[in-house]
DNA sequence: GGTCCATCGCAGGTCGACTTGCGTTAACCG
DNA sequence: CGGTTAACGCAAGTCGACCTGCGATGGACC
């Protein structure tokens, strides 16, 4: 008698398209059990491949998700050229502060940190490849005349951004436009009486 | 026959020295062997303790590390009071950097990002204990007309502060007096030209 | 100094991250 | 379109975090 049940042919995805299951199944897990629940054995049933394979390829659990966020998660932050900083910089920050409240923004940032040893490099390459860009703001900015010719844009960016980060990370205050307004005001006008 | 070895009497060190003595072979773990080295059975073993009796006191191993470290960590941080805002800022973020470049400052900084999920509170009290104590620099420089009126304590502390954690968690970038010196000139007079 | 109970020690177990060896097959290449 | 091989599936196992039940004892209290 042939088998009631035809015990689902096992796909055998594998290459690309492999590759691409499991990445969309660790995001859908990602999104709906949080960090926790993307469990390598668990992205891996969902995605109809074998938990080895996973390894395989990605070698660790925080590689996986790293991978599986970094690739959807492609918010390329555009640099805007208004013409002057304020504008440049308050677009800019809000953009990030509205993708850092986002689950998946926390969940990158939370990985980002974890990396404690092996291969000490290729720390959180993602946050500076777009903090990096950000100084071109501040440049077009000193070219203006509109701040100090003697400006660091990095400090400037650093200012701004680090505690969107922190607040994140650590405090978990929330993170919102008059926080943003008033972060890019303290950094170009600073506290000292004009 | 005797037993030539006399199978070290198990010690049964329970209540405050069982306590006292698991948290320093923790922190003694910690600064040997990394992070990574602290584990559970490791502590208790160093100890002379039950890995159960462990669990039970501290429920996880997030707790007992964060508890170990912030008790042997009580570098207060002390607020100065110079009578000018930016050398009291700088002595006090100079010892803030001075603090998070330490092997147990940077592990305490990492597993304060850790909890996730339970009991959502107490995050970071640690920190932020800390950091709420420096507005009184900030306000005592309102006070003295160093600052505009409307300066928001907190948030220039969180521009000061902010770079510091990011760059111990994030980039790795190195902390030094440069760095904390031009923050706080930074926040004090602002990029645009004065 | 005897009693009692919270605190421990201990054995055994679950679960997830990660590894290894071996058999099997999909996919690319000629 | 057949062959080769790197890419999978699978079984079995290690290791650390964390839990559970039970028996034993240290210590405070009377």
């Amino acid at each position: 008698m042939s088998s009631p049940e035809p015990v689902a042919p096992p796909l055998r995805r594998r290459g690309e398209r492999m590759r691409r299951a499991v990445l969309a199944a660790a995001v859908d897990l990602l999104s709906s059990q949080g960090l926790a629940g993307a469990t390598v054995g668990a992205v891996a049933r969902a995605a109809g491949v074998h938990e080895t394979s996973v390894y395989r390829r990605w070698g660790t659990r925080e590689n996986l998700i790293l991978d599986a966020l970094t690739t959807e998660l492609d918010a390329t932050l555009p640099v805007p050229d208004t013409g002057r900083v304020r504008d440049d910089l308050l677009a800019f920050f809000s953009a990030l502060a509205r993708l850092l409240v986002t689950a998946q923004g926390r969940a990158l940032l939370r990985l980002s940190v974890e990396q404690d040893d092996a291969l000490e490099d290729r720390r959180g390459p993602y946050w500076s490849e777009r903090l990096d860009r950000a100084v071109l703001m501040v440049r077009r900015g000193v070219e203006r005349g509109e701040l100090a010719a003697d400006t660091d844009p990095g400090l400037l960016i650093e200012a701004v951004s680090g505690p969107l980060f922190v607040r994140v990370l650590l405090s978990g205050a929330p993170l919102d436009e008059v926080l943003v307004r008033g972060l890019v005001d303290l950094a170009l006008d600073g506290a000292r009486p004009r």
